[in-house]
DNA sequence: CATTTGAGTGAACGCCGTTAACTATCGCAA
DNA sequence: TTGCGATAGTTAACGGCGTTCACTCAAATG
């Protein structure tokens, strides 16, 4: 509404300051090089000063993974937006850009899409609402696959099943969060998205480094696989995969 | 060779009562609520005498994890010893034994199998050997596939796109750690752990709590379809999938 | 029995998050 | 313009942490 007077201005720089600072931490020596006393020492304050700005050092990284998750979601939306109208393109456009950025800012990607250390605790504790970041996130995969759907409707388990395995109850938060969806659009964005996240998770996390140089090269070779099953045939009634 | 002195076998007890300590740190507050003075504490000594058992609190973790990694390997190896000769059932009980340790073990999941923080990195930065703790996980999965392969081998994408995506010297530390193994059982295997990771990771992070409840239901359909997968008809030289 | 080895202690150093009491400065209203 | 309240910062302190060092004491060894 009104302009920001200059204290708010001041006390939103400082805010960004904080942020910066937790973050050059958090890439250089990992989530638990975070510390109030650093990020202050860093900008020549004293570490009390930052409880001025978050109340506590939980809070502070809580809010960081919060800023990533938007980071995140912007480079995926911007990704979808320079792809050209084909669903099918955006989704490969974007998983590439996913994989790109995790793999250049791997704490970062440990910090919103690891295990949830305290402090993310916090950030994930949240009811689960329509918007939040996980769900933000996940709609914008969920768009393109939706409309690739109504395009052109892919392969997927026969309807039966998939209502019997995922019953409404079962996808009610999905649909708090994104409204009615048909429920092979569900199966897909799950399935695919698990997929993409045990790729790009396993190689920033060096899960198969004992197996496997360059996993970019599996993360291609899988992202042909799904593709090419999303344009596949439409099913038919003897579809064959049970 | 000898039989262990006095000495030697308190010595290893009170080495286990450390880890054990840790590990109940570690389940009820996280991975960075293992202490060194919290667990001296519970066993009525004094912090520094753990130097006398583990270098560091970094080295103890390290060990942990090793300790961790063998339990779930050795439940996954009673888990398909149980499951009969069909190596596509025991593959499906396995990862039915895999699932249900992670959601019971999230901590400890997170230690060996999540972002590698400081502690599992001494863990994972030691060179890639055969007996790597990584390899010797993933070879209790390679082994059913790879018998499965030889029984009756199943679709995968073509050989030639194979051998170009994942080529000799891409494969190698895997071939280091299980000799020559066909490029169609390495991507099986892969693409199928990669799969198996996502899904328990996601659910064992609470990472889709915002789309689903009951993330046993996925899991099972997730499981029908690789199964049915891996069952399918075997590859012909029209095969669909390209 | 003497001695060496090993296990454990206590004090200390420098980190950390957090709280409390206090001070100085900035912006706004009388 | 003056005064005052809110705001941003300080210092000091508490308890907890990993780690090191000097030390003690019991146990195994010869």
């Amino acid at each position: 509404m009104d302009a920001p007077s200059r204290r708010e201005r001041l006390r939103s720089a400082t805010v960004a300051e904080i942020k910066d600072g937790a973050r050059r931490l958090l890439v250089t020596g990992g989530t638990d090089a975070i510390s109030l006393r650093a990020i202050a020492r860093d900008m020549g304050m004293t570490a009390p000063a930052i409880y001025r700005y978050f109340p506590s050092l939980e809070a502070l990284v809580a809010a960081l993974a919060g800023d990533l998750y938007d980071e995140l979601r912007l480079l995926l939306e911007a990704a979808r937006d320079d792809a050209g109208d084909e669903p099918a393109q955006q989704l490969l456009t974007m998983s590439r850009a996913f994989r790109a950025w995790s793999v250049a800012h791997p704490a970062e990607f440990g910090l919103i899409l690891g295990a949830p250390v305290p402090g993310r605790n916090a950030f994930v504790e949240g009811c689960v609402t329509p918007d939040h970041p996980g769900a933000r996130f996940g709609a914008v995969f969920i768009q393109p696959i939706l409309e690739l759907w109504h395009r052109s409707p892919f392969r997927t388990p026969p309807a039966e099943l998939l209502r019997q395995r995922l019953d409404e109850r079962r996808l009610e938060p999905l649909r708090l969060s994104h409204g009615e969806v048909p429920v092979e659009v569900a199966y897909a964005f799950l399935s695919g998205w698990t997929r993409l996240y045990g790729l790009v998770a396993m190689e920033v996390f060096h899960q198969f480094d004992w197996a496997v140089t360059e996993a970019e090269a599996l993360f291609e070779l899988e992202m042909e696989m799904f593709t090419a099953q999303l344009l596949a045939d439409p099913p038919t009634d003897d579809s064959p995969q049970t």
